[in-house]
DNA sequence: GTAGGGTTAG
């Protein structure tokens, strides 16, 4: 901006007068689109004493620019030198209040209009367009003298714009019935209506319109039919239209760019991206995106600052894009950042930017603020709602999340699959199945992630039926070709108990990851099938490139235990850090101690407990204790019980279990006193529960209360029983 | 040739 300032100070405007014009008003555009208010002030006050203000030419550009930055002072005192009445500063102003959405304001200036321009018709059709009132704005289309093809283009462009392509259509067919040429522009907004409608045979017969009328070496024109191209899926045609093109601008470039990302070709869109000869905000925004969705949050935001660095300011959809990026690696810090300078453009209430600010904000736990952002966003979509349900149902505040649910105005099938995943997170299966099945009665069909989140309820609870239920509905969709739901139903199966269909469904899946491999060899080992489960590990090993992680080393152990191959166990917990990387945590220790404990390797037991370098689990202690009570050792029992009892001061599992302990030695009053420790203390024990399907409905009961809405009844029945029983 | 219509990303 100052260099560009100094040039034009510097140069004499009598010696080539035209030319100079020329500079000011480009660069009056300049500032103006950038908002640099600075800028055109100094440029304005400069004019003021070389006295060239008077220009008309120059007049109108600076008062443009002020009214572009809501200067309405200045942009007064401009109007006053023409007494207001001049036509083309009355259409500027018509403009302008068109802009700001002063619809009644703009029609006042119109109606009072002593003569009206082309230009004045065509400002209010396109302003009505713009604000979604189609009627009014074709009613002042049929009334307008001029009919120049500009207008005809604004109405055309209207329609597609409101997603009235076909009227758009119609307007087109009457335009060239009407003998006037359609320009290129004109052309740019019927191919977009071809786009929006989806007719790739009535886009070929426009291509051919195009060449007919010889605008098919435009540059714009070409671009808006590789994208044409792109969305018909017709790639190798797009990549023939963008070889031809003689000019390509960065509209063109990001366009072929945008290809390869459509195509998933990261890379091949990536070095596109570094050979264009110009970026600009779309072109980045499109692959720090594709970054961003494929996971490859570090590159995004690696590009996202390297683009700030380059002096381009990130658009509404960068922002958003990045805030999820952010979202994604919990990056509260930054984040906050990005949200005080948004906040100062004033772009805070904006859907996209505060749909992403609440999703950020719940990521990081924030559920508080994400509201507060929500309840700020201007015009809510079912995105924003959407946003704020998963952030109360991934946070755990469930009676929020369904509060929010009741009250939103619209549902899709993205708002039902995060209530139900947020009522699997927290354990609600009654709730799951009860959503869910609201869900299927409503005729929304559930994404593949809401099967996964229900099969995983199914196998909580272990509830082959709907599990099986579910398989048939996944089936009809052909969606068991989705790794991700193969696995779950794999894992469901196993854990319902029906370990063939679960092998089954294993063996079958087209493609496995580490969760399909990790939920298979648990399941064996978990189903008795140790030797089985030890196989399939060795298989994964030898013929995957897929790496051993925690939960699969834990069944390893867990299936060595279980058939008595101790050494071998022994072997695979030694070898955890060294050769897979894995540092053992506390429940491998405890499957270890309760594998030699088990076996009466009771010294080695209590060895290797001493040698943790963190608190055993109780459940270690309590499987020493067992072993040592099998072997009859008494001497480590005694030791090991003392233990037991210290870490009981800090957690209630160890309570309930030296109280069992105590309980199986018959020491009565030993377990009455812990007991009674317990009460005092406010520990709970988690009480077991029991449950029954009955018709689609899930009743669970548990022994410390009376949840059940009919258990009054349920007692009573047992009373009765009760007293049949002792009958005679 | 000062005011009005268009294409790329989400």
């Amino acid at each position: 901006m100052k260099t560009a300032l100094k040039n034009l100070f510097s140069t004499n405007p009598s010696q080539n007068f035209n030319s100079y014009i020329k500079k000011c008003a480009s660069l009056l555009k300049n500032f103006s689109e950038k908002g640099l208010v600075t800028g055109g002030t100094v440029l304005h006050c400069h004019l003021h004493k070389k006295g060239i203000f008077s220009e008309k030419f120059i007049a109108i550009k600076l008062l443009i620019m002020y009214l572009d930055f809501r200067k309405l002072d200045e942009a007064n005192e401009i109007v006053k030198e023409f007494n207001g009445f001049d036509l083309v500063v009355q259409n500027c102003l018509i403009n302008a209040n068109i802009q700001w959405g002063n619809l009644a304001e703009a029609r006042r200036l119109f109606d009072q209009m002593p003569e009206r321009n082309e230009v004045t018709w065509t400002m209010l059709i396109s302003g009505l367009m713009k604000y979604g009132r189609l009627q009014e704005s074709m009613w002042y289309f049929e009334m307008n003298p001029f009919k120049s093809v500009v207008s005809w283009t604004a109405g055309i462009s209207g329609f597609v714009k409101n997603g009235s392509s076909f009227d758009g259509l119609k307007l087109f067919v009457r335009l060239l019935e009407s003998g006037v040429k359609p320009n290129k522009v004109t052309f740019i907004s019927v191919v977009s209506a071809c786009i929006q409608t989806g007719d790739f045979a009535l886009g070929m017969s426009v291509l051919g319109l195009i060449v007919k009328t010889g605008f098919e070496d435009n540059v714009s024109v070409c671009n808006s039919l590789i994208t044409l191209c792109l969305r018909m899926r017709e790639f190798d045609l797009a990549r023939r239209v963008f070889d031809r093109m003689e000019t390509r601008d960065v509209v063109s470039w990001t366009a072929i760019l945008d290809m390869y990302v459509e195509k998933g070709d990261l890379g091949e869109a990536r070095r596109i991206f570094d050979e264009m000869p110009e970026r600009n905000e779309v072109s980045w925004s499109a692959i720090i995106a594709r970054y961003s969705q494929s996971g490859d949050h570090l590159e995004a935001l690696k590009l996202f600052r390297q683009m700030v660095q380059e002096g381009l300011k990130p658009t509404i959809s960068c922002f958003s894009c990045i805030l999820s990026t952010l979202a994604s690696l919990e990056i509260l810090r930054t984040g906050r950042n990005i949200h005080a300078h948004v906040k100062k453009i004033g772009l805070e209430g904006d859907v996209f930017i505060g749909s992403s600010l609440v999703d950020l904000y719940c990521k990081c736990g924030e559920t508080k603020d994400g509201r507060l952002v929500f309840d700020s966003i201007e015009k809510k979509n079912v995105v924003s709602w959407n946003s704020m349900l998963g952030g109360y149902s991934m946070n755990g505040q469930m009676d929020e999340a369904k509060d929010l649910f009741d009250n939103m105005p619209t549902r899709n099938n993205v708002s039902w699959g995060a209530i139900i995943s947020g009522y699997v997170e927290y354990k609600q299966f009654d709730k799951v199945f009860e959503v869910f099945n609201e869900m299927l009665l409503s005729g929304e069909t559930p994404t593949k992630p809401t099967f996964s989140s229900v099969l995983c309820a199914c196998a909580s609870v272990a509830s082959l039926e709907k599990g099986k239920d579910l398989h048939g509905k996944i089936l009809k969709l052909g969606f068991h070709y989705d790794v991700y739901l193969g696995t779950a139903l794999t894992d469901m199966y196993a854990k319902s108990g029906d370990i063939e269909s679960s092998k089954q469904v294993f063996d079958r899946m087209p493609e496995r990851n580490e969760f399909s491999w990790t939920v298979m060899i648990q399941g064996l080992a978990e189903s008795g099938f140790a030797k089985e489960s030890l196989t399939l590990f060795e298989e994964m090993k030898s013929c995957t490139s897929v790496s051993p992680n925690e939960l699969m080393l834990l069944s390893v152990l867990f299936a060595c235990s279980h058939c008595g191959l101790v050494d071998k166990g022994l072997q695979f917990f030694g070898a955890m850090e060294s050769v897979y990387g894995i540092r053992p945590k506390g429940r491998h220790y405890t499957c270890v101690v309760d594998m030699l404990s088990r076996s009466g390797r009771l010294y080695e037991a209590e060895e290797l407990i001493n040698s943790m370098p963190f608190q055993p689990e109780a459940n270690a202690l309590a499987a020493l204790l067992s072993g040592c009570k099998t072997y009859k050792n008494e001497e480590i029992a005694e030791r090991t019980a003392r233990k037991l009892g210290e870490l009981a001061e800090r957690n209630s599992a160890g309570f309930v279990l030296l109280s069992n302990i105590y309980a199986s030695a018959g020491r009565w009053i030993d377990v009455s006193k812990i007991r009674k420790l317990m009460r005092e203390k406010g520990l709970k024990k988690n009480s077991g529960c029991s449950w029954v399907e009955v018709r689609n409905h899930v009743y669970s009961f548990s022994s410390d209360d009376r949840t059940h809405s009919k258990s009054a009844e349920i007692y009573d029945i047992l009373e009765l029983l009760r007293s049949e029983m002792m009958a005679p």
